[in-house]
DNA sequence: CCGCATCCTTTGCGATACTG
DNA sequence: CAGTATCGCAAAGGATGCGG
């Protein structure tokens, strides 16, 4: 389960934080928007950067949150699917504001971009 | 300025986390966009839980980033305000949809909810 | 393949005291 | 009023090695 917030837990916007508190949850459910189902070896793949640890942890909580679910096929070697609960997908929206902020934000200032006009993972257009 | 993400900076959603990065900016925000302008003690009151070691922090690097504006009345005692910037304010459909999204959260998980029927500070239908 | 346990360094952040 | 500076602990998180 996620930490508390020092927050009143009655705020709404606090209890979104409250479930959403790391940089790597966010960053594993856009994988999982993107990408409905994914591996535990693919997520840690395709979100850049995140240990096993961070990975594994940040599964656990956003598991115990509801947000994610487990599937475990009971084959050798072990196969494991993550993919976001109906609550998971309905931070959707959050997401996409994100997205679309970002992208604006990068639109107006290229110094900000490490590379210019990469393909890009166009987040927002997806899932018609 | 806010730390840089280990994530590729050409990512939106990461370039968003990037200066959103902690659970105060988006409370500060959450402020700042109820109350258009707010002066130093105003938000330390205002942002429930907040030290002044990471109000002043995040002022800054919100500063910094140009999401925030920082404005010194010249008088004694001395008065300072901050408001958004335009960017800052750019930011509003992100705190919305975390706004919307924590509300139905609630409405759904009663037991989530420290006290019930609160008054609320009604933000996502705010400012006509 | 999918983790968990342990160590160990780094960072976050509160508490406290002091200034223009 | 609106901060700055310093200390010190506690939590975060990377690295590594082991186990089902």
């Amino acid at each position: 389960m996620a930490k508390k917030l020092v927050q009143d837990g009655s705020c709404p916007v606090a209890t979104t934080i409250s479930l959403l508190n790391s940089q790597w949850k966010i960053l594993i459910m856009r994988e999982l928007l993107l990408h409905p189902s994914e591996r535990y070896s693919e997520l840690q793949h395709s979100v850049a950067g995140i240990s096993q640890k961070m990975l594994t942890q940040s599964l656990h909580e956003m598991t115990a949150d509801g947000i994610v679910q487990r599937q475990v096929f009971p084959e050798v070697p072990p196969h494991v699917e993550y993919r976001l609960t109906e609550l998971g997908q309905s931070m959707d929206p959050i997401l996409k504001a994100m997205h679309n902020w970002g992208n604006q934000y990068l639109a107006s200032h290229p110094e900000k971009r490490k590379t210019d006009k990469q393909p890009e993972t166009d987040f927002a257009q997806k899932r018609p």
